[in-house]
DNA sequence: CATTATGCTTACGTTAACGTCAACTTCATT
DNA sequence: AATGAAGTTGACGTTAACGTAAGCATAATG
């Protein structure tokens, strides 16, 4: 409940964040609103939609994860940005510190156009990030194999003792 | 690489600390010191059986982890002492903070062994775990999906900038 | 027009799990 | 006696990821 995936609304943003999410009904009533603006997000708004704190976000902003525009100085995120944010707190619900998920979107982010020397750096970063996440899932494989057998191994104990204690 | 299972040790230690664990000869050589004081071990020869830093091994003390015996002020540990560092370590590898680790050993504390409420507790706290990183192991997945098709699109880009470039 | 509501920035606080220093004491050798 | 290795206890530093509070500006609303 610690440590690995401690974030308690990963299942909540994994419904909400779904491009079907809030119901077709309420979308429906929002959308006489909506109607051409549905482009862009405040921070509040964005901020609801994933679960997140108002702090949290600017915090990502400050370690240069997202870069919203202003108007008057309130934050204003577009389609990219919101899609940006998602990237980021999946990646967060891997685990990955905010610093590693930095280098993954500045390799991901602004490649204009497939330039051949971003597009290898690319393909080298992602081909690294593959090895660790293959690496991370077999750590994750070997752990769930030795709780199976923890788990097992108790429920075993206590099936015995509730034999003897009749 | 972050977050689960971050301890880079965890191998080694499996290793190291496997009842056969120094290497016979050296052993053989320490035998006749050791001779019925095999059973007690100092700071630093746990420490590094285990891979931990011995500033580790004191703050496990403070937090009440362990209680090792104490001769002129020096630290000394039983066989029973080493055992809950093991579980201790194998906790933190599975990501559960030092808090909860407590609480699983107060309970596994005085009484002998198997006491059922620490079965139960066992049980329970294992099931979550399981839960939580099977999600996180599907998260992983699709975020390699992910990956590799980024990473065979920019192949594919290069591919075709490398034969428009003859 | 005064009150909320919302947002911004700056700055300090927090928790976890140690690392790093400094300043000794104790023990075994040389 | 002196040296060096190993141990001890504070005290302060560190990284990650925010939380909380303070103070100020703007915007919407009764």
């Amino acid at each position: 409940m610690h440590g690995v995936a401690s974030s308690p609304s990963a299942l909540k943003r994994v419904a909400t964040s779904a491009p079907g999410g809030a119901s077709q009904a309420q979308a429906a009533v929002d959308a006489h609103r909506d109607e051409g603006t549905s482009e862009l997000f405040g921070i509040t708004e964005l901020c609801k939609e994933f679960g997140i704190s108002l702090r949290a976000l600017r915090f990502y902003e400050d370690k240069g994860l997202v870069a919203p525009r202003r108007v008057n100085g309130a934050r204003v995120y577009t389609r990219r940005d919101r899609a940006r944010l998602a990237l980021i707190l999946r990646a967060k619900d891997i685990g990955s510190p905010l610093s590693e998920i930095k280098r993954y979107l500045d390799l991901y982010g602004d490649h204009g156009e497939g330039r051949v020397e971003q597009l290898r750096y690319v393909i080298t970063r992602t081909d690294t990030a593959i090895e660790e996440l293959e690496q991370k899932r077999s750590q994750i494989d070997a752990t769930l194999a030795e709780l199976r057998v923890i788990n097992a191994s108790c429920r075993g104990h206590l099936a015995t003792r509730q034999r003897s204690d009749k």
